[in-house]
DNA sequence: GCCAACGTTGGC
DNA sequence: GCCAACGTTGGC
């Protein structure tokens, strides 16, 4: 049992659209990033628990919790030429980027990026390093924790 | 929109 | 294999 932190732009998908799918799960698709795709491949396991981020918004930080629902595939859009995660050298015989199913399981209080960054027991956060861009990230069970306890909280 | 930081590409 | 150029991420 692992936690992750996974980051979505809320205008493609929010934490709201995924409790709103079926079985509020949806296949976390169009990750292009090496060390992010390998983190899915090869560390992730089914009912591993997931930080759902919102980034590239006006308030990032995260918007609830979510769990690893399925084993790695591969990413559909890789395949779709006309979409803008089309990926000409992969192929059906050999995908290069993968997907997995991720469901919805909890929504509390938002957790911004700013009081994140004033709580010490996040500061080792691979988030809140200088430079850190990974789309998914891991996350300690201390770290976890304390989030989970934030998320809790009534305002 | 700016820009720092990072990842990828491609010439050599 | 080096590294400059370019593209992307993502907070502000």
């Amino acid at each position: 049992m692992r936690y992750w932190l996974m980051k979505s732009e809320p205008d493609e998908v929010s934490f709201d659209d995924v409790l709103a799918a079926p079985g509020q799960t949806v296949a976390w698709f169009g990750v292009r990033n090496y060390q992010a795709r390998n983190f899915m491949r090869d560390a992730m396991q089914i009912g591993d628990g997931i930080l759902f981020y919102h980034s590239s918004c006006a308030v990032p930080g995260v918007a609830g919790i979510a769990e690893v629902a399925s084993g790695p595939y591969p990413d559909a859009t890789q395949f779709d030429s006309a979409g803008k995660y089309f990926d000409p050298k992969a192929t059906q015989a050999q995908p290069r980027w993968i997907s997995v199913d991720v469901q919805a399981k909890e929504k509390g209080r938002y957790l911004t990026l700013a009081e994140m960054r004033a709580m010490p027991v996040l500061e080792d956060m691979v988030l809140l390093q200088k430079g850190s861009r990974l789309s998914i990230s891991p996350v300690t069970s201390g770290q976890w924790n304390a989030i989970l306890e934030f998320v809790r909280t009534k305002d």
